[in-house]
DNA sequence: CGTTGAACCTGTTTGC
DNA sequence: TGCAAACAGGTTCAAC
């Protein structure tokens, strides 16, 4: 499910809803996505749910500090972050522990106001991991910059200059955190940019037009929840919108919202891509021989 | 550096 | 209808 936006909107929903919230126990099912399921299972209850963060596409619960397990009161821990990344197919949604558990849940946090927060991913391709606060930095500190908070200048250092392909760059989390498959490919037809093209040979004009697109595509996003493609949701469980305002993602074939060329698909950075071959150049201009229908 | 392909896992859609 | 292939919002690793 999820990019910048889909993950942005699940924090915001869990932050209204578990700030404050004590951890009360654990319940782990298949834990094979789970960097230490023992510190999970050990040193998760008792803590309170202080803040709830997004980095990347990466959720941060902070959690104070605890008594380690043990009847004899345990030694005092210190705070910790539970770091969650939803990989393709996760959810994490705090529901009334009387609900019913959907299928491929496995982990639930009973939470001391009656609730439980459950994480279910059908694919287990996310990540889950409690980690002291020194250990965040191991996790999450090879991450490029916030594509909401990088400056123009600072897009254009990221990708002035690199021969690796537009597009591929855009996707790289090392260059930019948070930008994944869909928002790739809308921002580039926002600016009219082959995801092709290699970054270096993108003059000043396009790198910058790039920069407000993504900001643009990014924003217009969170404002509608994010984009539901398969089984995308909310902290509350419900979809997003901006599923009805993609512009190339998933449309090939079918025509250009700006120009009615037909949208076209192909594979880039190992992704489907999709494009507008009217609007978004590669540059390189067909020969009379390549363009001849045989 | 940059690219490609495979791997991780389950479910849905598409094509013959 | 049935079965197999292709494909899916992500990341990581090996190989070239």
């Amino acid at each position: 499910m999820p990019e910048l936006p889909e993950v942005e909107t699940v924090v915001r929903g869990l932050r209204r809803m578990l700030v404050g919230r004590r951890i009360v126990g654990v319940r782990l099912g298949k834990t094979d996505f789970i960097d230490d399921p023992e510190a999970i299972e050990g040193q998760a209850a008792g803590r309170q749910i202080q803040e709830v963060t997004r980095f990347g596409k990466f959720i941060l619960l902070r959690l104070e500090r605890g008594n380690g397990g043990g009847a004899h009161g345990g030694q005092k821990l210190q705070a910790a972050y539970l770091v969650v990344h939803l990989g393709m197919t996760g959810q994490l949604t705090p529901r009334r522990a009387e609900e019913p558990v959907a299928r491929h849940t496995h982990v639930q946090f009973e939470l001391d106001d009656g609730r439980e927060l459950r994480y279910t991913d059908i694919r287990r391709f996310g990540r889950m991991a409690l980690v002291p606060a020194e250990a965040l930095e191991k996790i999450v500190g090879g991450l490029g910059a916030d594509p909401l908070d990088v400056s123009e200048e600072g897009f254009c250092g990221l990708l002035g200059g690199r021969r690796a392909m537009v597009k591929a760059l855009l996707l790289d989390q090392r260059v930019l955190r948070g930008v994944g498959n869909i928002y790739a490919d809308e921002s580039l037809w926002r600016a009219k940019v082959h995801p092709q093209r290699h970054a270096a040979g993108l003059g000043a004009k396009k790198l910058k037009r790039l920069w407000r697109a993504v900001q643009e595509v990014l924003r217009d996003a969170i404002r509608l929840g994010g984009s539901s493609v398969s089984n995308y949701v909310n902290a509350d469980g419900e979809p997003g919108f901006f599923q009805f305002r993609h512009r190339v993602y998933q449309r090939a074939g079918k025509g250009c919202y700006r120009c009615r060329a037909k949208i076209r698909r192909v594979i880039v950075a190992g992704r489907s891509s999709y494009y507008c071959p009217r609007c978004q150049r590669t540059g390189r201009r067909k020969t009379k021989n390549e363009n001849r229908k045989t």
